[in-house]
Parts: C-alpha cells; structure tokens; sequence
DNA sequence: CCAATAGTTCGATAATAATGGAACTATTGA
DNA sequence: TCAATAGTTCCATTATTATCGAACTATTGG
C-alpha cells in the first residue's frame, strides 16, 4: 500500500503554493476539489494524458495544496484546507473567491441576456 | 513623456496575477511597495542588472499589479491597491499577510532565543 | 492467477520564462 | 548643448516547466 509523501504546514511557502495556482489546469483542479472532496483524479482529467494530471497532482502535493490518499485502486485527492488556513489565513479563501468572481465576470460576458450557463 | 499601457480591471485575471507574485524577486517588490509608496525601481532592485528588473516590473505592470508613472527622470511604481481590491476583494491582501506569516515564521527559526531580527 | 483499472514514473521534446550585456531613450541639471 | 541619471528594449543564452507516449506498479474483481 503506497503512500505519498505530503509536505507538513511548516515547510510550506508563498512562492509555492502561488506557483502552483498559476496553472490554470491546476487552478481548476483545486476549485473542483473545493467544490466536492474528496475526488479521484480521473474525473478531473480534462482530456489529458494521465501522465500530465499526474505530473499537475505533484505539483499541487508538493506545493502542500493537496492530499491524495491511496484507496483501494483509485487515489483520492482532497485540499489541505484546514492545514493550509492555519498556516495562512484566508490565503486559499481568497484566491477561490477570486475565480469565482473572475468567472461570474466572464460568464457575464458570454450570456448577455436570460441564459443560464451552468453547463 | 512616455507612458505605460496599464490593463484595465476588468481584464486582470487570478492566473496571471498568481503568477506574477510566485516569483519571489516580484513578491519582494510588492511587499516593499506596500510598506511604501510609491517608489522608483533602483531602490528596488536588489544587486540585479538593470534588463532583470526591468523585465520584472513589465510583468508586475502586465498582470495589473504595478502602476509606473513617468516623473522626471524616475519612474514611480506604486501597487493598484483599490483596483485590485474592487475586482478581486481581499486577494492582495491575504497573499501579503501570508509573505508577512512566513517571513516572522524564518525569523523565529533564525531567531531562536531573545535577538531581534529588524536589520 | 489473470485481466482490468487507476495512476505513476521515465524520458524525450517543446514551450515559457529568467538572466544579463549592450545599445538606446527620455529627462534634468550644469 | 552636454553629461549624467533612470530605465527600457533587444538579443542571445540558460533554466524551468509542461506535454505526452510508453512502460511500470499496485489493487481489485472474476
């Protein structure tokens, strides 16, 4: 039963995780997990090769951002939320809340009217 | 009198914003000027050559986080503090209070009995 | 035990980004 | 007008990242 190594609060660093959430993949893959956790990665893939999602995972792990836990034979990822908003408060809050609001704006602008674009 | 192209608020995005600050020379720059403002570069620049710094600050300006403006001879860069805010509310300030929990966290390590850090 | 599933690791290639020297521009003060 | 100052732009080089196929690993169901 392989386990994966996750960085603990202390290690973690701005620079990192705000590296690892400029991806706009990445990105998407965090805000998915804020939305329903825990996942596996398949669901989540996009159209990708799997080796690219698990490179983007590693990334998300090493950055402290993500936990994937080995279960069974799916790996289930979820966000080291109450970790992260120990370590810095509000920090993944607000940039959730900013895709949000970034999104909404788009939406916005490609459903002038009465539509509803929930996809 | 040159100017600067400043994006509009309404284009800045989280990806390019993230991205900007996940370099710690940038990050740097916005931490100093938010402690001041607004200031030129050369205080900024930290034993780096002139084209670094330059190319730093375009990215700073591109994702809509630096405003330069030309006076005189200098070029005063100052943080679109109230912009930023009115997109993306709390995003600027939370990644800031993160660098400020991280770099008391160093100090602490740094710093293990009663010396103090300010240089 | 075998096949299927879910993901990882490896290795090569391509794309992006950072670095720094040299030449250039704009502004000011002498 | 000339020299100095403060940055920028251009260019080449290097370094980091991303991408993706292929081979590999671990787990489960049959």
């Amino acid at each position: 039963m392989k386990q994966y190594d996750h960085p603990c609060v202390a290690e973690l660093t701005v620079t990192q995780i705000l590296h690892a959430l400029s991806d706009p993949f990445r990105l998407s893959i965090v805000r998915s997990l804020a939305a329903l956790q825990p996942q596996p990665c398949a669901p989540l893939q996009g159209g990708r090769p799997k080796s690219s999602v698990s490179h983007h995972f590693a990334v998300l792990r090493a950055a402290g951002l993500v936990r994937t836990e080995v279960v069974g034979v799916t790996h289930m990822n979820s966000l080291r939320e109450q970790e992260l908003n120990a370590r810095f408060p509000g920090l993944l809050a607000a940039i959730l809340a900013a895709c949000a609001t970034e999104s909404s704006a788009t939406e916005q602008a490609a459903t002038p009217s009465g539509e509803h674009s929930l996809p």
